[in-house]
Formats: structure tokens, C-alpha cells, sequence
DNA sequence: GCTTGACCTGGAGCGCACTCCAACCCTTAT
DNA sequence: ATAAGGGTTGGAGTGCGCTCCAGGTCAAGC
């Protein structure tokens, strides 16, 4: 498969694939008589994997230090594992945080929606006389 | 309040309030007789505010968008909260796009500690011959 | 054989969100 | 009086993660 349908299957631009290569996150695919990289099914997973790892948040540094060990072989399961759990308790600490902020949000939209229909008012004005500007 | 007891209370550094300030987040502060930035109470709750959007993923053009929004006054109301639920929306989606792939996370996690105990092959080599070498 | 279009390279540029710096000014304590 | 420890400014620099570009090569179809 040549990069533009590599590009188009991975959804990454074939920019971002060539990027990718140069850093160091994807191996360099052999390349057909033409020059033309010639990629396969298996790195298409592997990349899937590291889009989900970059979906969640984690960084291209990080990726590059998983890359790396995933290269090393099986030698490198464990400390594998080990970047797998702290990375998926991060996520679960992302995931509360935004289960936290968004009732936050909640809150203000009703708050808003009490506002427009003149059954509430400004709480950073409550403690004033005229309840009438407001600046949330 | 000076700027550095704010930064403090705030989280933020001294920098980021200043540039905070010159993009327009923040309202310019009044200054005290020396030209010193003091800030009160309200542009702390504000400034908490705009802190929870920003962890909730809204970049700084859409929060200078509320921004602008939040300084023509009540009549801005209804369009706040419009952006807000399109907001809480967008979090609501990223919430469950880091559940889905957390799952595939713990499943790695777990395949791992299988490989681990030599209780599973690397599905990648699943159809080889030799279950030795894995690649995931 | 020529055009078209996809590919190649190296390197520059960009948008975001800060972060740091030099050079200066005030206030306060000693 | 002076030195320390805030504060001020404008502007340059940083790190991330791409994205774009010029100028070139190659393969396939008419």
C-alpha cells in the first residue's frame, strides 16, 4: 500500500506519516523499486494503537519511549505494561476531571437558563441592592 | 490584591496573567499609586471560570469568544449559553471517546500480563508458526 | 514520447499557549 | 541612603505537533 492510501486508511495526512517516520515513531516501510514507501497491514495497527494512545492524551514523547520499547522485543513487556497502567490511570484521572467540570457546567447553563427567564439572578450580584446588571 | 498573591490563588503564573490581560481574557485590573495591577474577589471567580473550560478542552479563541460575549452584558445571555451547551456537548463526547479507549487500554493491559505469564501469544504473530517473536 | 499525478527530499513556517528576558520603577525595611 | 523584593514594559524565545513548499523523480495511460 503507497502512502496516499496508507494516509487515507489512518486518517493522518501523508505529512503527518512522513513526520512520524522521521521521528522515529513509525519504521521506515521498505520502499518499492520507484523509491515509493510501501507500507503493510501490521504497521496500520500499530499506528491505530498509537492514535489511541494520542487520542487519550498522551504525548509524542511518550509515544517515542513506548516506540522504542516495542522495538526492544519482548524483553520490554513489562515496562511496557507498567507505561500502559500509569498512562490508563492518568486517563481515569482525565475522565473524572472532565465528569466533574461538566456538571459545573451544567449547573451554569440552568443557572443561565433561570437568568433568561428572569427567575434568577447574577450570584456574584445576590448580595447587591439592584439585582439588575449581571456579569457571569 | 497584587499580582503575585493572585498568581498564587490562581495557579497561574505571573506571565500568564499579563498575557491573559494583553489578549483580552482578563479585564485590564485598576493599579495602585506605583502602576501595580490589583485585582479583586470577582476577577478571581471569573478567572476559576475561564480555568475550568480551558481543563474542559475549550481553546483560548472560544474562550476569548465568551469573553467578549460575557462584556456586552445581559444581552449576551442567551448566546453564552448557547456556547455553553455546545460546549458541555463536545465534553460529553471526549468523555466517552476516553471510556471507549480506556477499555482498550485495560484489554492491552491485561493481554499483556498474560504474555506476560506466557499464557497468550501476540495476536499480531497469532497465525505464525512460532508464537516467539511479538511486535505489539 | 509526453503528460499527468502521485510520490520524493530538505527545510521553512505556523498556531497555540505560554515562558523568559533585559531593563527599568516603586515601596519598604534597615 | 540604600538594598531587597516586589512590580512594570515590550519583545524575543520555546515546545509541540504538525503543515506547507519548491524542486525534483518516477510510473502509467493516451
Amino acid at each position: 500500500m503507497l502512502i496516499g492510501e496508507f494516509s487515507e486508511r489512518s486518517g493522518l495526512s501523508v505529512d503527518t506519516l512522513r513526520y512520524y517516520e522521521k521521528i522515529g515513531l513509525i519504521d521506515p516501510p521498505p520502499r518499492d523499486s520507484g523509491g515509493r514507501r510501501q507500507y503493510d497491514q501490521k504497521t496500520l495497527i500499530w499506528l491505530e494503537f498509537l492514535l489511541q494512545l494520542n487520542a487519550t492524551g498522551m504525548g509524542i514523547k511518550d509515544r517515542l519511549r513506548y516506540a522504542a520499547l516495542r522495538k526492544e522485543g519482548a524483553d520490554s513487556l513489562t515496562a511496557r505494561r507498567e507505561m500502559l497502567e500509569l498512562h490508563s490511570t492518568a486517563v481515569a484521572e482525565k475522565i473524572s476531571n472532565l465528569l466533574e467540570t461538566q456538571s459545573v457546567l451544567n449547573e451554569k447553563i440552568d443557572l443561565y437558563r433561570k437568568m433568561e427567564r428572569g427567575e434568577a439572578v447574577d450570584p456574584l450580584f445576590a448580595h447587591c441592592a439592584s439585582g439588575k446588571k449581571e456579569i457571569l
